[in-house]
DNA sequence: CAGCATCCGCTTTGATACTG
DNA sequence: CAGTATCAAAGCGGATGCTG
């Protein structure tokens, strides 16, 4: 049970030593999109993991300070794991990592798993509240499993892992769809003419739909390529 | 030779798809640093890898559009590894994994390998230029291995991987000592009492050193803590 | 020498079955 | 629910050999 090290005295190699076992960075990325989970809930959002592996995995992040191991309050009174605050840091990495991965996402996902709560990571990287002083509103997504809802309030964009009440719009289709349309590289037109449903007023979706970023690139460098660029898809 | 999937529809997972094999991204980190490399400056900036898994993952990443392989100009003409664009966007997320990296750099170090050019990240990471209407000067880091130079000029820092004839300064210590001063967690008084050398004007080093960002933590967001947080080494 | 390919023993992973 | 245990398959690390 030694731990396997690159053994360089670089910080990169030394961050990769903690997280770049398979499936690392994917548990850190349910812990910081669902919070505190427990086991169960963790093995649902990670459709493939091996239990035991699971188990190595969690372990392993618990001695390196990730995350912690924590008693659920009476009622449940079941183990929760949750990310420490040096695991909450982790919150940039897996956002660069989320920003450069969008691109691949156009490529065909019929064979691919889907969990509709990995939608904030899309959501809330690429959408905003262009018309902070409204009141706060939701759009429901749908896409085949559990229903999310994005919240838009006060200049805020959240993305809530249940239904509400009355959203106040509703955006139906596969995920391909939604995401495509949500992270600008589909119009709202074109999308509908493939089959996705959006039940609501347009000025809703125009009110997060900001163009905020290019799709493709991660935060902005001074020599890097301009926005617009050709999305290559592998 | 099929390529291994997570299987799942979320950008993360994808990007993982791509990027997560062993060694992948310290190629990547490799190509960053230095530039269009040849096969052989790789490996020996790549202290541990096999042979027969640089030249698989080289195949990989140009399949996957992040690298390309080029043939040198008439007089070396020998095949050039670089970063396309789509590769060149990985920066962010070297960037985030080597902040994050940072604090674990504090272990003991003895049996790691150490290349110089790898001081670029924290350098040219928590570095700035404090006084860009001075004339551009530059320090020579000697960490035991091949020197290179901190250039410091017009409000840029930048780091050359060769020496220069004249540097105004040199910085001669172990890679910990020179990273732990550079990285502010280490005082000038402190580091030269445990050995560090530094010779020049102290002027310059405050030129440099401004304590820009804390060192344990990425980009803020809101709701994270703030600087100054004890610094977990495992 | 640069740039690989092949072979081999060991480790990690994946799938499934089982347990308190 | 929250994991262990077991075992086959794949991946990795190290050595060595081949080719222009």
């Amino acid at each position: 049970m030694r731990m396997r090290t690159y053994g360089q005295y670089c910080s990169v190699a030394r961050a990769l030593d903690v997280l770049g076992d398979r499936w690392t960075l994917l548990i850190v990325r349910e812990l910081l999109l669902r919070g505190p989970s427990r086991y169960t809930d963790l093995r649902a959002g990670l459709p493939g993991i091996a239990t035991n592996l699971l188990a190595e995995r969690l372990r392993e992040l618990e001695r390196a300070g990730v995350l912690a191991r924590r008693d659920a309050p009476p009622p449940v009174a079941t183990a929760l794991f949750e990310l420490t605050e040096r695991g909450q840091q982790l919150r940039s990495v897996l956002d660069a990592l989320g920003r450069w991965g969008v691109p691949l996402m156009a490529e065909p996902a019929e064979h691919l798993q889907f969990r509709s709560h990995w939608l904030s990571y899309p959501v809330e990287l690429f959408l905003l509240d262009r018309e902070a002083q409204r009141p706060p509103e939701t759009i429901e997504l749908r896409t085949g499993g559990e229903p999310v809802c994005v919240q838009v309030a006060a200049g805020e964009v959240r993305v809530l892992h249940h239904a509400v009440e009355r959203p106040h719009a509703v955006l139906s289709g596969t995920p391909q769809q939604v995401l495509g349309l949500l992270s600008g590289q589909l119009e709202l037109e074109h999308a509908r003419a493939e089959g996705l449903v959006y039940e609501g007023e347009e000025r809703l979706l125009a009110r997060v739909l900001g163009h905020r970023a290019p799709v493709s690139a991660g935060p902005r460098r001074e020599g890097e390529p301009a926005a617009g660029d050709a999305v290559q898809v592998q």
